[in-house]
DNA sequence: GTCAATACTTTGTCCGGACATTATTACTTA
DNA sequence: TAAGTAATAATGTCCGGACAAAGTATTGAC
């Protein structure tokens, strides 16, 4: 996830590991049957039920770092459910990374609040969700015909019409981006009003388009003269930048970003599992 | 995943979706019983056999994308295995992004190559694995104890011992990075001459260390004096700064990095997939 | 010929059980 | 007392089956 203004304490993360001698962990003995209820009537999958109402235990505090998991066939009694419903539901969690599960050891909390590992998110839905009051500033909107180079990044043919848009998105009042985007005409084509009051994420969720996965390049350079009247900047100042191809889930190319970021205001906050 | 020089060319997937009008896909019926063999005595799971050997076939491009694999029912028939192991083989590579699921339609590969989510991998990795001739030199490699900040940031006592680490680490002779670690003690403690040969990361695995997750911060800054000695770049050039905290599968902090690099040698590359 | 209802295909969810593998714990023995 | 060994606990893998839900293709009516 991206976050506003450089992020001063990565790790404030409260540590208390029992490891080598024999420091027992509280063990507050969280009964799931009394926190957690699954109805069988309801359209929601019954692993879902159970998997975000133990991670809103963990988000709570009521599950806190450490805590241990019952072990999966009881669980599934006390639920009354089947072990591979519950073992879903745990697996759902696993691979967020809240839990981690070991054989023969049981399945422990392993951290109370992941940064869900850089969501697709747009800037704009990063900036309202910490009450930075995005606004955004819209230069150019229209149609264009593709040239050689964005057909062939966006896999379509050359000459296609494709919508082009050039933003400028602030928080709080200050610049913090220039955004230019590449769209197939298709897809949307929001009036000026409207990009001034959404993200575009926002607006392609809203027309049905299911974004799946993203190819991004972060780089950097420093400011020139169009920057810095731009993003309020000197010129020669560090300047992020994020290329940015999202697609769909058929595999097409829906949108084609090139943005630049004040480093001085911005950083690419993200987390990542690991291998096993 | 990181990658060295400017991506030039993000995206150069030729597309040929079947969309609107019907121009189907050649469906050159990819008979899996012919590409796949499973040895049930192999103590390696059937469901990673099954799920690499797709993989493996996606990869040569005998499954191209858009091509379909046959449904699950079909699948475990001819391999002889329960459709719960081939949905779990095929569930593996969903998570992963290379095939995506519609009921009612079937399962159909989607990327013929994800870069696989921004790996927990070192520099040393990445450069290693496009044949950059990676090197490094060791600028300070001795044991301090920890600053205040330090400790809360690795969630240790305030003066415990840390190792110190200053490298800089080149490829194909040009340098890249100027990195600094901070690690307990108790874990590794290399001679420089071992620091030369291999990566942080390879050291830690070998030492049995289970990296599991990570933190990012992501930045930017134009480089000072002492950044334009040691990188060869002038002063006031464009440098990428990258923070990171690294854990262990208990959350135990294993490692922090500070690091820079060249913005006009480097930039980081990643993919993310998105929601549902 | 176009559109709507129907049948079919395929994945999504869920159950119950079985054995293997690995960590931990308790016990026994030197 | 200490170390090795056995018992126990818990997840990992795998099987077989069943029904639900969603998408696709076919058929029928107008």
């Amino acid at each position: 996830m991206a976050s506003t203004q450089r992020s001063s304490s990565p790790g404030r993360s409260p540590r208390n590991r029992a490891s080598g001698t024999s420091t027992r962990v509280p063990e507050s003995s969280w009964d799931p049957a009394d926190e957690i209820t699954v109805d069988h009537s309801s359209p929601v999958p019954l692993y879902y039920q159970v998997a975000s109402q133990i991670e809103a235990a963990i988000d709570s505090g009521d599950l806190p770092v450490g805590a241990r998991l019952g072990n999966e066939i009881d669980l599934a009694g006390s639920l009354g459910l089947s072990r591979p419903t519950v073992r879903q539901a745990i697996g759902s969690l696993v691979d967020k990374g809240l839990v981690v599960r070991r054989r023969g050891a049981g399945t422990q909390v392993v951290f109370n609040r992941v940064k869900r590992s850089l969501e697709l998110s747009s800037l704009f839905d990063d900036l309202a969700a910490v009450d930075q009051q995005p606004t955004t500033r819209v230069l150019v909107n229209e149609v264009r015909s593709a040239t050689d180079e964005m057909a062939h990044r966006l896999g379509v043919a050359e000459g296609t019409e494709l919508l082009f848009l050039e933003r400028v998105r602030s928080a709080r009042g200050e610049p913090i981006a220039r955004m230019r985007n590449y769209l197939p005409v298709t897809l949307v084509q929001p009036s000026s009003a409207v990009l001034e009051e959404r993200g575009l994420y926002q607006l392609l969720r809203s027309e049905g388009v299911r974004l799946h996965a993203a190819h991004q390049s972060i780089g950097a350079r420093v400011a020139e003269q169009a920057d810095s009247e731009l993003l309020e900047e000197p010129v020669g100042a560090a300047l992020l930048t994020m290329d940015r191809l999202t697609y769909d889930q058929a595999g097409t190319v829906v949108e084609y970003g090139s943005h630049v970021y004040r480093a001085s205001r911005y950083s690419f906050d993200l987390s990542l599992r690991g291998e096993s």
